[in-house]
DNA sequence: ATGAAAGCGCTAACAA
DNA sequence: TTGTTAGCGCTTTCAT
């Protein structure tokens, strides 16, 4: 049997709520009273139940993060800045993967919630209303990270995709491309579908181009898909000589498809992707990217995430981060995005 | 006010007993009354409150599981095995990043255990006295995964990097190298120093040749260090030809530090790393390497949690994984490591 | 400044 | 098969 707080007070000969006090740090306990009892927390290497202190407080100072894939860069870092943050604020996190299937996403909303956490970051593909109705019946703050909320009605940090996407698009549209292709990860994600490939259309509306919807490719999100996607487009007479993807990972995919078939980026092809992790500094020529702020964009979530928790004034629980380009070699050297 | 176990219990005309012989799947229990308990259960929405059920089983479903730095692919990979085989036995994981600081891995352990989680999987570069003094006052077990416990005291899995860097010293050699290079991460990793640099080194012992001290290079871990200290190293003239390298992130730095100087991987320096993460799948000439399983590491490390929990009997608590050569480009054709 | 006592919501004997 | 009851280890009034 472990020490309890019950030991220690008998051992100092004082109550238990004395124990408490010191514990917590109430000031209402005489300086020596607190050096005795923390004598003896000391010797008796007592060490507070957190467990206990949860059921009678109705506080664990845990969080939870749902999270698609935390072994992918992308959430790799995103939860690094939660994580940071959460340190800060002596907040444990609960973190686990949903794999982006919703009956998952559900099932640990409920689990996370039923482990009494104090709040919870979730970040999904997307927000079904079922998600929604399990988000509603929480009872404590939820904050969305990179994750888009159609409805605008839960706490969201996120950037501008579709922007940046429309930014991009236009600076291969102004480097003399007529010819573009979009390469995603899945659309069932909403910020691939719904930001990301509308700014590439808004793009080619502005100039006049019209978007060739053969050239809108949606893949698996893994390298390998991204590379034989590409291999394929090479052999078409027609092949876009422009390319927005979606991430690194399928930039690198196509980036090795043009090159192991002896074609030269960005002499022959030029490509923008959004990310820019190690991967895109490693690779040859290194990629042009929107730089997309996830450690960030963690970071703010759980900062916003505190501020409910603590029922603090908030201006605003929406918040939407800069980003920036990272101009490579990827694209041509007078790029206008210097 | 969330609905408790008594609310149900009086909407249900049972005692509390019987709804959480209800909820815990408890076989004695009429069938009806099980079923009017679970409809009652429905329509409250009524969701255990997992905090009370810890301070009153002294059990809490989740683990603790410390890292050194859970955005690095190598942790993030080891941790989504971790993570799978949890959600598997049905824990949740509470993940912390010690950043390699002892302080704060002695801190983290206290605060998990504080917590009153059934179990721990700790990851670091070093058990110091002071950590393995910690380790020993848990009243839970402990797993040390891909960590290296030079006292054989703690349950640990991992794999056999001695050997491994042996055997890919030996092939370097085999392949006509009589200079060859060992750049590794920082030596408080207990793994660097006392298994891959020894490994190293025996292979040169056994060929009759002698390691030049000045080509063991210790880096922070990050592709810029790597980078540089091979541009450095391209001066010389008596640079290694050869390159046994700790990881696939300082791997590159070193193939692109000899690419961007107009040198020729494989023909003027062959290089082996251990890791074969997509990063070393992705660059060109990829590389050949040493794969460590690191989702396996985690998976089984978690499974032998699992049974050291439930006090299983368990055969033996020291794991090591097998690893297996991948061959790529980074050696020469006729590698004999086929 | 300190103590007494009532919970927090559940599990786990023990009874019935 | 079901109910009663005593904790689990702490926080938090309310007294003193």
């Amino acid at each position: 049997m472990a020490i309890t707080i019950y030991d220690v007070a008998e051992e100092a000969n004082v109550s238990m709520a004395t124990v408490s006090r010191v514990v917590n740090g109430n000031p209402n306990v005489k300086p020596e009273t607190r050096k005795k009892v923390l004598a003896v927390i000391e010797r008796l290497g007592y060490r507070p139940n957190a467990v206990a202190r949860g059921l009678a407080s109705k506080k664990t100072t845990t969080i939870g993060v749902i999270v698609p894939d935390a072994s992918k860069t992308f959430y790799a870092e995103l939860s690094r800045g939660i994580a940071d943050i959460a340190t800060m604020y002596e907040y444990n996190i609960i973190l686990s993967n949903s794999d982006k299937r919703q009956d998952r996403e559900v099932e640990l909303l409920e689990d996370h919630l039923g482990k009494q956490v104090d709040g919870i970051i979730f970040m999904s593909d997307s927000i079904t209303p079922q998600l929604r109705e399990e988000m509603r019946r929480a009872n404590v703050p939820i904050v969305l990270a990179g994750t888009l909320d159609a409805e605008k009605e839960f706490p969201t940090v996120n950037m501008e995709y579709e922007e940046a996407a429309y930014e991009a698009t236009k600076k291969l549209i102004e480097n003399g491309h007529s010819n573009l292709a979009f390469v995603s990860g899945p659309f069932t994600r909403d910020i691939n579908r719904l930001c990301k490939k509308v700014g590439f259309e808004k793009a080619h509306e502005e100039a006049g181009f019209t978007v060739n919807p053969e050239f809108i490719l949606e893949t698996d999100n893994t390298y390998d898909d991204a590379y034989n996607h590409w291999c394929e487009m090479l052999e078409r007479d027609d092949a876009p000589t422009a390319i927005l993807v979606s991430n690194d990972e399928l930039a690198v995919g196509i980036l090795n498809a043009i090159r192991d078939n002896k074609f030269s980026v960005p002499d022959d092809f030029e490509i923008i992707c959004f990310e820019h992790s190690l991967l895109a500094r490693a690779v040859r020529p290194q990629l042009t990217s929107v730089v997309i702020p996830l450690y960030d964009l963690g970071a703010v979530s759980m900062r916003l995430l505190t501020k409910l928790m603590n029922k603090e004034e908030t201006e605003e629980d929406k918040v939407t981060l800069p980003y920036r380009f990272e101009l490579r070699a990827s694209t041509k050297e007078k790029n206008p995005l210097a």
